[in-house]
DNA sequence: AATAATATTGACATTGGTGTTAATACGTCA
DNA sequence: TGACGTATTAACACCAATGTCAATATTATT
């Protein structure tokens, strides 16, 4: 009775898929039942494998969770630097520009991932977005009929102020919009408004 | 051996102290730690009591994890209410707008606990701040020279990127702003910015 | 087909957080 | 001062999550 091939019904993936299904399982959890919900077992479960499986294909339970950290900062990563190429200044760019960020932060539950490892006091894993956001300056300035350190800079601002508004948006959004009876599409807006001063105008008022 | 008075040294507080200093204890622990770290025992040790002790004035982990959410919005609530008595719509109103929003968020790590409150799905505890933006909507516009049902929504529209911005900044802030060569205040001039125009103009560009 | 490599599992030990309880110390009030 | 209410504690039981390990199934290789 050890052995009963009839009921014998492993999958055996590869190294990678394994860790690519856990992931996906984990970051489901994450965004639908929080921090808390993440557990080995729930994930192992989710990904059809036994608890001890995602032990061995990360190490700990810590480890997976650096992992799927490293993933989330790699996908909005790559979503944003996918979005440089894109970028054309003309009437429709500021629109543009807020709905690629905002989709950035929005798309697997990116700004959730990321408010979850400031949260847990992870920040340094969000270096690699670092280059993300200066290619995006870049590609905007390159536009840019007028180059110089000044618009360099205001350009540099605009990114700031749009990162911020999608991630705050992406967290905390639905509650402070339906708070205030704006509607979904209000942030998006009214940064695409903003937008469409910084890149036109000269220069901006500061302190 | 069961009584030794020259070792007991028990401190009684009432209850009301008790949950202060544990509420306490238990905010420092999340903002230092992340939300794992605020355990009963490790907040019982903070406020100088047993962990038995916390349950006894909290009734269990999961209702002082309420409380704290709970006391985080009374507190983000309090301040931005008292803020609507100091709005003034003159030069300085803008960034004087903007300090008190940001700080509000910043402060006993609001910003933080709201992020929190949001990943473990408790947004609805988020309700009682619901009143504060009314109101601060509410004191901005009665300022305005020109009353109307379009003011109040560019106000309100205003208060919606302040918010957004200065939970944004608050949580993820310090990171992105040195990602992008920004200084430490360049978020809240960023936006005092903004608001100049919001409150000056006469109607924003939207769709 | 046989062998090697490894993905996979289930059972187990361990740790840590939660919650219970009986006993005890502290403050209040008569 | 003595009694009462309750804040407080230590010790315990319980459970969930983590991690270990030996055995097994599955795929690839020769």
């Amino acid at each position: 009775m050890s052995s009963d091939p009839s009921l014998t019904k492993r999958r055996k993936r590869s190294s990678e898929e394994a860790r690519e299904e856990a992931l996906n399982a984990a970051r489901e959890l994450l965004l639908s039942g929080g921090p808390a919900a993440v557990t080995l077992a729930a994930v192992g479960k989710a990904a059809g494998m036994s608890h001890g499986n995602v032990i061995h294909h990360f190490g700990s339970a810590g480890e997976l969770q650096t992992a799927l950290m490293g993933r989330m900062v790699k996908d909005l990563s790559a979503v944003l630097a996918g979005a440089v190429s894109l970028i054309r200044i003309d009437e429709a760019a500021p629109r543009q520009l807020t709905d690629i960020v905002f989709d950035a932060f929005d798309e697997g539950g990116a700004g959730y991932l990321a408010a979850w490892i400031m949260l847990a006091n992870a920040g340094a894993q969000l270096e690699p977005v670092r280059d993300a956001l200066h290619d995006l300056v870049e590609a905007v300035y390159q536009e840019l009929p007028e180059r110089d350190d000044d618009a360099r800079n205001r350009i540099s601002r605009a990114i700031l102020l749009l990162a911020l508004c999608a991630f705050g948006d992406s967290v905390i959004g639905a509650p402070l919009r339906d708070m205030l009876g704006a509607g979904d599409e209000a942030s998006r807006e009214l940064v695409t408004g903003v937008l469409t001063d910084f890149l036109a105008r000269e220069t901006v008022s500061n302190g």
